[in-house]
DNA sequence: CAAATGACCAAATTGTTATTTTAGTCATTT
DNA sequence: AAATGACTAAAATAACAATTTGGTCATTTG
């Protein structure tokens, strides 16, 4: 009943977390939802810091096992960038707990927040900046600062879903892919059409 | 001398919003440094958000000004996009307003501050997509949605800029020239190397 | 007498104190 | 031995007082 119990409390935090943001999440409602006594999670977790913390580790567990499994494959790695993308944008809207943690910044300015959403954005771009040094290993992109290379491919995916968002209607997916295409991976892929000569 | 009057209010007014934001700077302030009586304000402008207003006008057909200069010019695209660019690169550094502004944002939350930005930002993209069009018309531009290619180009810019210098150390002038050009004008030059016929 | 002015006022902002809420503890229960 | 919830200190919020500030207008000035 032991683990179960941790299980509970996890589930309960996370999606009081996801609704309602770090702040406005007590460890009371965390206690009732999770049918548990509030002394009982602290034999869990030290604070509500940890608890948090426990959670925001296993959505970035999640975001990465996802992308692991996809560029394990067996495919050129402009298929895979857009596979991972496809996914992104249909994880996009199960990441509640990303969307509410921004608003909560936005709204209140939780430091609590604003930690966590750096933490998410780091964990990114190391991410993506390992996954660029290994294709680029391999020849299948050209050479570049890598961690040049990760920034821009991460702020231009932000750029078409997130920030676009605040001005304009959605893109639709097939238009983000185009876009994505059109500016990251011609500026990286490696078919080298002829080296700018003209300049 | 009302003529001078009117530009003292302006001076004063530009020079306090640069310097302490638009809700730390009182029209008392401005009177003083103005070296004019409060009322006296109020007989050129109806408000404070109106005297705001005119200042932020002038910044914007400055750098309106500024790009207008350049693109005038006989030259090919990229060269222009890249002194366009070098100048707002330097402008930066200038508009300490705009700077102040958006610190102002993250601070405090100014409603009025957000505005502003918004307007410059809007103002911004505006021109940028008529430059692209008109660009685009004259065949210097490969074909596609001009709202979108300022967009990316807007946010690239913003992304080597201000972005990156929240976790990094700034980047040098060339290297933001170097990857803006790998990125956004590989993807909209009409150099068209061949057409992406690898996949 | 028209333009400029600064004392004045209502409204908003800031500082202060009282009240409530909440994270975390621990003696008691299961 | 693990779970619990009443309890407390600290933090957040609300209520209220004091100050500041945008805007007005009767008076002054050139």
């Amino acid at each position: 009943m032991s683990l179960d119990r941790r299980k509970q409390i996890i589930d309960a935090a996370a999606k009081s977390f996801a609704l309602f943001g770090y702040k406005a999440t007590t460890m009371d409602q965390i206690a009732k939802i999770a049918q548990v006594g509030k002394g009982t999670i602290y034999t869990f977790f030290a604070n509500k810091e940890e608890l948090f913390n426990e959670i925001l580790q296993q959505v970035i567990f999640e975001m990465k096992h996802i992308a692991d499994r996809e560029s394990a494959e067996q495919r050129p790695f402009h298929e895979k960038v857009f596979r991972i993308l496809d996914q992104a944008l249909e994880f996009r809207s199960r990441h509640e707990l990303a969307m509410k943690l921004s608003q909560e910044l936005r709204d209140v300015g939780t430091p609590m927040a604003n930690e966590a959403l750096n933490r998410l954005e780091s964990e990114l771009l190391t991410y993506i900046e390992a996954q660029l040094q290994s294709a680029m290993d391999r020849g299948e992109l050209a050479q570049g600062d890598p961690r040049i290379m990760s920034f821009i491919m991460y702020q231009l995916y932000r750029s078409l879903t997130t920030e676009w968002n605040k001005i304009h209607d959605p893109l639709d997916k097939d238009t983000i892919k185009e876009t994505f295409y059109k500016y990251f991976m011609k500026g990286i892929l490696r078919v080298t059409p002829y080296e700018s000569k003209d300049e």
